[in-house]
DNA sequence: TCACTATATCGCTATATGGTGATATTATCA
DNA sequence: TGATAATATCACCATATAGCGATATAGTGA
């Protein structure tokens, strides 16, 4: 992989490395959202709202358009929730893992 | 989701949002190596490297063993490469449609 | 134990970025 | 045009972290 689609990717990731914008992301997976919703919705003000967005629709993540004096964010890109998934289906999986030899601590001999 | 639920997935998320540890795990795909044929084969200072990898290790994305006074890093989670290549496939179909969009520019009309 | 190699950690600086109040911009309506 | 609402941008501070030189630690062999 050439370093320049390395730092393409490096950039992505990124872009889904910080909780409020993964929280906005789940907000939007419901629908299209006005700032102002947005804001409610979610614990922020609205300077901050509106900077994450922006940098998720310039990442191309999301989509905008015009409504009135509002504007309304929605996703364009749906491949996030699938990162999303894998990862917390991962996540599930050690946990699991992690609690089984916790709690079966000592490798406890089991028949077979 | 869960608010812990999703540090945990932004966290996971910004471990891959590095270049520099991208390329480790890249090298890594090949098999397990020591942090000084890391340290060659990418352009690093060995802290550094070290200090990278680490990171990977707490995050539990990539284990190691001693080996004299080596230590053999390898990747532990193959789940990384699935959100790499679900990223570069969606960078690649992403970049086509601009290229497609910008040669085939105002939308020329095709028959049909 | 001493010397040597490989790796990890510490201390520091520089930079990137998130949060936030103030302000600018854009659209609507009277 | 002026007032108002919704959003975007600016300026600033605080914090997280990457990079790096110096140093500490762990393992090996004489």
């Amino acid at each position: 992989m050439s370093d320049k689609m390395m730092e393409l990717v490096a950039r992505r990731f990124r872009m889904l490395g910080e909780p409020f914008r993964l929280r906005l992301l789940q907000q939007l997976q419901a629908g299209e959202k006005t700032v102002n919703e947005l804001v409610s919705a979610l614990d922020g003000n609205q300077p901050n709202v509106s900077k994450h967005l922006a940098l998720l629709h310039d990442a191309g993540l999301v989509g905008r358009r015009r409504d009135g004096t509002s504007m309304l964010y929605s996703i364009s890109d749906p491949m996030v929730f699938k990162l999303c998934d894998l990862v917390c289906r991962n996540a599930a999986r050690r946990s699991r893992r992690e609690f089984e030899e916790l709690s079966g601590n000592g490798k406890r001999k089991v028949k077979s």
